[in-house]
This record gives structure tokens, C-alpha cells and sequence, in this order.
DNA sequence: GCCTTTTTTCACCAGGTGGTGAAAAGCGTA
DNA sequence: TACGCTTTTCACCACCTGGTGAAAAAAGGC
């Protein structure tokens, strides 16, 4: 506990470059995530983790106290990119087409920052999608990690939906989030089950097989729910 | 506690009719489903399942053998169920209503029964889709199991609707089931998240909000891409 | 009653768990 | 060089893990 407070030491002094400080703070991220991403919060051990990095164990508690501020560390570090990512995406959406928006546009601004990340961020963005796709279907603890590092922006997503269609309940659209957040989340952690089902026909990493429908897919179901609460 | 209490009663001082042999193998089923549920496999120890059915540690061991075939054992109890239980419905439906089947006839034949289970078949099934929306999207041994288990009645899913729109190509069909059960499962997980991000507009324990919803959903989002395919 | 089979309990193991404290190794500065 | 600070290693702990073997208790057939 000490150790992780000391995590916010002089961080601004240029360091030759050698694997030490923080550069293996991130290592241990790294391997952390994608541990965690595989197995799960139970399903890892911290010596597996240290093992993996090529570190002691001690180091990660030196670094990172218990095994949950690990965790914690894990989901914050990419969280807040993500989130700011969304957030420009959807307001420069708004800036640009103004009145004239459709729900299509906006879901896809929501979601679109994600797969390109995915895409080309680099091979840690996988890992980190697993993992929050693994968190956003636990029960224990799972909601209250979500709702605490991304409910923002979903209201962000919420509200904007809302302008687009004024006449939408709040009810509607926040059911429907939860569809598209099902779906999204399955298709960004790439479980490789499509492949199998599909028998080659279709692979969980072909995202832009995934931006070709979810898209569309989304903002039809939306539509219907809106259209059909509007009616009854 | 649950069950404890169901064995004492059964178990009291001086009555001889005891919770023996398969009741408490079922009790022990009862207990890991909750717990595995809750926790995730890595997250819940042999000796926790032991300790909530009010029985030796042991005697798990006796009845099931390893851990990971107790969890096997979970699984399988109510997959059969399921499975029959959609195939019988998606079956009446094309017998019903034959050249007059809609994409929303097959897909809510297909999602209804599990719905009516969650409502209607006890508090353990709860539980159970907790747990399966776990295993969907654990990567490393999720697709595997998920795919052994739940395979064929997807596929006659997928049959089924492309009897509906025969134009639909299989690549679309696959992508649009992978959209709606991420929504269906983490809908039936009942995770809470969506109480607190609407602030107390939806519980995710109203499956009738779910039902009002999630068929035309998934109806419209699946008509949009088969639309959008054949005019590409 | 007795004897056999199944069910349940108990004691226990070998190895792994998260976590700690102190010593050691770097390393910039004087 | 020596000093002070941070980073890394090492040995270690108390407890828990899944799992086992044998004894004890029921249950059942005769």
C-alpha cells in the first residue's frame, strides 16, 4: 500500500533507455492484460504474471499492491484513451451534420473508435476487449467496474440518441444500448466461436466484416424498438 | 443457505426421510451453479460449493470427481432442457405458420422459450444463464464449450431463416446470430448494470421489458443487413 | 439378526496462493 | 570516493487449493 502510493513519483525526467522503472511497469501491464483477458480475474496468478513479464513477484506488489489494484490498474490504463476516443468521435458527429444526423450516424460514431483501435492499435487492444467483454457479463462485481470507468459516454450515446429522435422514451433507448453493447462487445473479444459454428464461412477477427453489419444492424433495431413504442 | 436449510429440514433429529444420494448430488449442483454463476469457475473453490450445500468437501469429489467435471456436470444439466425446448418451438412455428413465417416469427421462436424459462422455471435458471453468458465470452475455452453444447439448435436457427429469406447469404446469417445472442445472453445474465446507468428506468430483472423489445430488435437489425447485402 | 454395498465423514497431503520485510543492487549527485 | 534514494531480488510466512485413502455410518438384501 505504501509502495503503490510512491507510483506517483517525478515522472518527468528523460531516461536512457533500458528496460527499468517504468518501462516495466508496462510490461507487467502487458502481461497482466493479456492474462487477464485470457483466464480471468481468478483464473491468474500473480506469479504467473511476474513470470511472464520476467519479473520478481514482489516487484508487481512493489509496483501495484494487491492483486485487484493490478487488475484495476489493467482496465484504468486503456479506459480513459477509450473513453476520450468515443467522446471526440460522437461530438465531432454532432459538430459536422448537425441537424441533418441519423441514428445510424451516431451509433456508428459510438462504436467506430472501438474497432478502429482494435484494428490498429496494436495487439494489446485485443486483449483489452476480451477482458472488458469478460467484466461486462460478471455479475459479482462486473456492473459496478463498468458502470464506473464508461458510464459517462454511454450517456453521452443516450443523450445524443435522443436529440436525433426527440420522441424516443429514455426507457427505449437505454434497452436498446444494452442490445447493442451485448453485441458489440461479443464481436470486439473475438472469441473465435463464429469461426467454428460458421465452419470457415465467417472469422471473429474480421472486423471489417463486423463494421460491413453492426452498424446497420444496430440502428434497424433501434428504429423498430422506437417505432413500435411510439405506436403501442 | 438455501440449501442447508432444505437438508436440515429434511434431516431433523429424529425423522429417518433424509436428503440422500441423488437429492444431494442435485443439492451440490444447486450450489456450484449459483456460486459458478456468480464467480466464474477460477473464482469459486471446491470447499465454497461444499461449505453452501452443507456437505463434505469430499463428498463432491465422490459424486463428480475433478472440479472441472463438476463444472462440466453444471453445464450439462439444463442444456439438454434448453436445447429441446427451443427446437420444439422453433419446430411449431414452422409448422404452424409454414410459407407464412416472418424473420420475427423465427427469431422470437428461437430467443421466447429461454425468456419463459427465466420466468417461469425457478430461480436456478437465472443462475444457469448467468453462467452460459460467462462461458460465451471466456476466449480460451468459452468458444469450445459454448460450440459442444448449444451448436445444432443454432444451426436450425440459422436453417430456419434462411428458408425465411432464401436470398440471404449464410456469411449475414452467421454475423446476425453472433449479434443476437451477445444481446440475448447478457439480457438474460441480468447483471444489474443497466439499473444503475438508467438510474432506475429499467431493471434488468423485467424480462417483459426484455421481450417487448429484444424480437423486433433483432428482427429489424437482421432484415437491415440482408437488405443492405442483396443491394451491394 | 448378518453381510455386502453404497454413502458420508475425517484426517491429511503436496503444492500453490497472495503478500511481506529486509537485504541487495543500481544510480545520480556531490 | 561516499551518500541517499529508488528499484530489484531473495527468503519466507500463514493460509488455502484440489484431491485422496481409509475409516465410519447407512442402506439394502438375505
Amino acid at each position: 500500500m505504501t509502495a503503490a502510493k510512491t507510483r506517483a513519483r517525478s515522472g518527468g525526467r528523460g531516461r536512457p533507455s533500458k528496460a527499468t522503472g517504468l518501462d516495466l511497469k508496462e510490461t507487467i501491464l502487458d502481461s497482466a492484460e493479456g492474462l487477464f483477458a485470457r483466464h480471468g480475474f481468478h483464473g491468474v496468478t500473480t506469479r504467473q504474471v511476474a513470470s511472464e513479464a520476467g519479473v520478481d513477484t514482489a516487484l508487481i506488489h512493489y509496483y501495484f499492491g494487491a492483486k485487484r489494484e493490478l487488475f484495476d490498474a489493467v482496465f484504468l490504463r486503456r479506459a480513459d484513451i477509450l473513453n476520450q476516443a468515443r467522446s471526440v468521435s460522437m461530438n465531432a458527429y454532432v459538430e459536422t451534420f448537425g441537424p441533418r444526423m441519423t441514428v445510424e450516424g451516431v451509433i456508428t460514431a459510438f462504436i467506430d473508435p472501438l474497432l478502429r483501435i482494435s484494428q490498429e492499435g496494436g495487439g494489446g487492444w485485443k486483449s483489452y476487449f476480451a477482458l472488458v467483454a469478460q467484466v461486462n457479463n460478471t455479475p459479482a462485481w462486473g456492473g459496478e467496474t463498468m458502470a464506473r470507468f464508461f458510464d459517462p459516454v454511454v450517456h453521452q450515446l443516450v443523450d445524443t440518441l435522443k436529440i436525433v429522435r426527440p420522441d424516443a422514451e429514455y426507457r427505449d433507448l437505454y434497452w436498446c444500448y444494452q442490445f447493442l453493447t451485448g453485441s458489440m462487445m461479443l464481436a470486439l473479444s473475438e472469441t473465435g466461436r463464429i469461426d467454428s459454428l460458421s465452419e470457415g464461412l465467417c472469422h471473429s477477427s474480421d472486423l471489417e466484416a463486423v463494421r460491413a453489419r453492426l452498424f446497420a444492424y444496430c440502428a434497424a433495431g433501434f428504429e423498430a424498438v422506437v417505432a413500435r413504442s411510439g405506436k403501442a
